[in-house]
DNA sequence: CCTAGATATCAACACGCGTTGATATGCTTC
DNA sequence: GAAGCATATCAACGCGTGTTGATATCTAGG
């Protein structure tokens, strides 16, 4: 798919296309795709533009780097930010599962969502760029932002948050990066069930 | 660290050094470290014949290429499989405190260990390699090796089993990867005794 | 129509990469 | 001490990368 031009008779076309350009918006899509899948180093401009149907010296125009482009690529939307967010509010009862259901199915139904965390995620693996995005995200964006939600934010709770976040990445690194088929080759609602058993316990008061 | 040749007079010692060579050996060992701390791709055969104070060519002579020496760091010691496989037996009372600990230690304490896990990890983000290394090694050497301890194999156990080391593999994302200050900056026997209480009900029959 | 600017491609750059073949030096054996 | 092998460096290759400046084409405004 996204091959160009269709049967005229130059070719190449050169200049600027008829028609109101939503370019942007094309290269932008297939460069989350790809900094989603390959991660960041193995992504190239190149293999974006190709993706996109374009020149590469044009996605350098739209964006100034490679980098810039990455950094536009995280953004996540506010919407999975607030579900995720919001999942940690409520009774202690069903909290594990609430937690649990809201991050991941955030985190693998939700392309708009996915993709970006997924970019983050491998990205931080092998540039500090991109570990500290995600840090900061874990850090800020969640800890922080639910903590007070959570028993007042004495230490220990803020550990066990942070703790719980991080086995919910793990689960996503087992099933969507690595596709350990245990995990990988299982119902989402499987994995939400065994993950709230062990959530539970953790973030309810014992 | 690591520079070459101290104070003689002629400007590069060119053929062999005197001495029994323990070079593969230093080769080795900065490639691992190298692949552990940087990932796959942004790791170079130059960087690591600069660590190990050598020529680049020299490294393709002991190891053929950047893939076969990465395959040779890959390769985890016995006695940390066995310690992480082991931990598995035994009752069920402290289950979930015996596996966090043993899994943990071997990660965070025993570099001859969490050097390979670590690269392997790295690399599962970005080379797909790396990612089926690392699938097998927890498919074949974690689940199937451990699951025969934990009453039975029904396909529930297994998957629980599966849970739980992806759990513990977040962690170790959260900690020395991501570093979010939260779970970083902690003790790891505070991590431990929370993960644990997360475990224990995964792992013991309810 | 003509000009200005936005949108697009093209050709080339300097760089770092993995890899290779030639060559130099030290060790070992006879 | 000469031969032969193991150990080491050097110089270069072809390739793919991010990035840039020149140029072509289309659209909008006077």
């Amino acid at each position: 798919m996204s091959s160009s031009q269709s049967g005229a008779s130059s070719p190449v076309r050169r200049g600027r296309r008829p028609g109101q350009p939503e370019t942007r918006q094309v290269i932008l899509d297939a460069a989350r795709a790809r900094f989603a899948s390959d991660g960041y180093t193995a992504t190239t401009i190149r293999k974006i533009a190709a993706d996109a149907g374009v020149d590469a010296a044009l996605v350098m125009q739209y964006f100034k780097s490679k980098d810039e482009l990455f950094a536009t690529v995280l953004s996540v939307p506010a919407h999975a930010l607030m579900r995720m967010t919001d999942a940690w509010r409520g009774p202690e009862v069903g909290i594990g599962e609430r937690v649990a259901r809201a991050f991941l199915e955030v985190w693998e139904n939700d392309p708009t969502a996915s993709e970006p965390l997924l970019a983050m995620l491998r990205g931080a693996m092998s540039t500090e760029q991109a570990a500290a995005q995600l840090r900061d995200f874990i850090e800020d964006r969640l800890l922080i932002g639910v903590s007070a939600h959570l028993r007042g934010d004495d230490p220990d709770t803020r550990l066990r948050i942070g703790i719980a976040s991080a086995m919910l990445v793990g689960i996503i690194v087992a099933r969507s990066v690595v596709r350990v088929p245990t995990v990988a080759n299982v119902s989402l609602e499987s994995i939400v069930s065994a993950t709230a058993t062990a959530l539970q316990p953790l973030l309810a008061s014992e």
